[in-house]
DNA sequence: CTGTTAGCGCATTCAG
DNA sequence: CTGAATGCGCTAACAG
């Protein structure tokens, strides 16, 4: 049978509170020899403490939840390591939760970590314009910090999120800087907020070179690599249309993620288009994908790891009651420089 | 303040007991009436029954472990995703930890995991010739089941895994059976089980169809796309050495995971080797980048979504303290076939 | 410095 | 059908 303190108090010949202390490494309250003693009972009988019954005892359990939508995602692995990084040194262990997309799963999950009495969560939540959610934690006052998608019925609350507008900026102006004159923008669906703010930054470098943003090319895609070819369709035309001298409608493409770049990049091709020569190219998240592909992908590169440390990070001084000025944390994301770009 | 089974009886009249008895949903021991009246108080004051509390007086926790080397791995979402499928629909908890590839931390995290008290661990080791982690499980007695890797020291242990061979034998069958004649089997690092069972299967395969295994080019890697570059080179030399009428040493190429498959047709459209038209080329593991590179890779997909669900309703049932004739679960692989590969 | 006494919230006998 | 009592393993005052 496992050995509680209770053993160990019989075994040493002192109190179960005299263990605890020495268990909870409280320097007051314990002298040096008793503490010694105590230790090699312990170790002696193979002891190991119950968090269960720690956690009724003290009302934490030592533990947090991390809802994700999608756990295919590729910026999870980096993301979820950021977090355990953070947490394992506090002695946290992480409930993972994919709630697929499905916003009752995402409540549900939520539920069940409420029961499991975690002592907070890190919510990726998969819609932005729901917060049945937030209620549940915040009936029960629970802290919480929000990932990479802000939820608009609460605009002040806890929050995580990468520089969208920043780095599509970053990625138009090494575009024009290089030379471009005609960009051709491939965005996410329109309506969701990270959409206006990477729209908001790639103008931003437009009028930052004196351009004006109605010099840019539209696309819009559904993140998917097929979105991403009918938006350079849509400008060409069907391949076998474009022929010799043609004159290109876009030197550029930024596309809002990795799988679209790489469809127009498979479009390019198709045309015999040449990538980087006649136009260069530049996604955004940086997947594995992205330098497996010919030639390989110029990206933005979301600061995954650091967004899930700096998350549970937040989380934890929330826990700890702290109430931080700084609730929203923004983490900058940098360009990956490969083979869809010129040397510059 | 949350309320806790005492408020509830105390507001419905009756004994905690009776409210435990409804909140379990016991058939017997409870009137119909009594019944009703204690779940509206239940719900009229939002009552949500402690998961810790419960764990303690029932000594299981609803939740379980999984332990893998590297959630970068991209076989792992499809995996989680069959956890948590099996699991949820029991109330089961899941505790992620990554180890990193680094066996003292995956021994740390299954101490951890020891001390949440879960009622089951699922483990893909870093190290199948250490048992250390083992130790820890069995002398507690926790049942666990292993994933994707056995330990040497514990053939008879609990498991779940792909059926290599097979899947290897039928990259191979496929390759051969399209009219390959010289086959380059480019494998993982010597040493590792899987190796050997691939190995296994690709012999088969040659044996056949009356080849001789010992006809069988073979490379090694260690899984890198760069890895996979140079199983190639060191059969055709540097780049610009391979010209016109210069006879290939292969003519198909059977990688034992997609990025070395991906390096090695880096390689050969270096030196203008056509892919699918000279040589042929299957991959192992289906990753996402499978179905981006030019032209996508025909490879042997895991089934991960069924392994891991699989692994998860064998870890419940030693949980449930049955003791299954059939410990060990075989999950057959199955042949995507894309661009790499001549039409058949 | 150490021991005693109460709980934490719930499940589970055993009576009635 | 229902209630009172006891304990799960540990922490946390409060005494000495």
């Amino acid at each position: 049978m496992r050995a509680t303190i209770a053993d160990i108090a019989k075994e040493a010949g002192v109190s179960k509170a005299t263990v605890s202390r020495v268990l909870n490494e409280r320097v007051e309250g314990v002298g040096p020899e008793t503490r010694l003693r105590v230790k090699a009972v312990m170790d002696r009988l193979d002891f190991e403490p119950c968090g269960v019954a720690r956690g009724l005892a003290t009302g934490k359990s030592l533990s947090v939840g991390l809802v994700v939508p999608d756990i295919a995602d590729p910026f999870f692995p980096l993301l979820i390591r950021g977090i355990e990084d953070a947490l394992r040194s506090e002695g946290y262990g992480l409930f993972l939760c994919d709630s697929g997309l499905d916003i009752a799963k995402e409540k549900d999950h939520v539920r069940m970590l409420l029961e499991k009495r975690v002592d907070g969560v890190i919510l990726n939540s998969t819609l932005s314009d729901c917060d049945c959610q937030l209620d549940l934690l915040e009936r029960r006052s629970l802290p919480y910090v929000l990932l990479d998608r802000p939820i608009e019925a609460r605009p002040s609350a806890a929050g995580v999120y990468t520089d969208n507008r920043g780095g599509a900026r970053m990625a138009a102006e090494f575009l024009l800087g290089g030379g471009a004159r005609r960009l051709l923008f491939v965005n996410g669906p329109a309506g969701l907020s990270v959409s206006k703010s990477r729209r908001a930054g790639v103008e931003d470098a437009c009028r930052g070179r004196g351009l004006s943003p109605s010099a840019l090319l539209h696309g819009e895609g559904d993140y998917s690599v097929e979105s991403g070819e009918r938006a350079v369709e849509a400008l060409l035309g069907p391949p076998g249309a474009t022929r010799g001298a043609f004159r290109l409608p876009f030197d550029a493409i930024f596309a809002a993620n990795d799988r679209m770049a790489i469809g127009a990049m498979r479009s390019l091709r198709r045309r015999g288009i040449g990538v980087p020569e006649s136009v260069e190219v530049v996604g955004f998240d940086d997947v594995e994908a992205a330098h497996l592909v010919e030639p390989p992908l110029t990206t933005i590169a979301q600061g995954a790891f650091a967004m899930g440390r700096e998350s549970a990070l937040l989380l934890l001084r929330l826990i700890a009651g702290a109430r931080p000025r700084k609730r929203t944390i923004v983490i900058e994301p940098s360009l990956v420089i490969r083979g869809t770009t010129r040397p510059r």
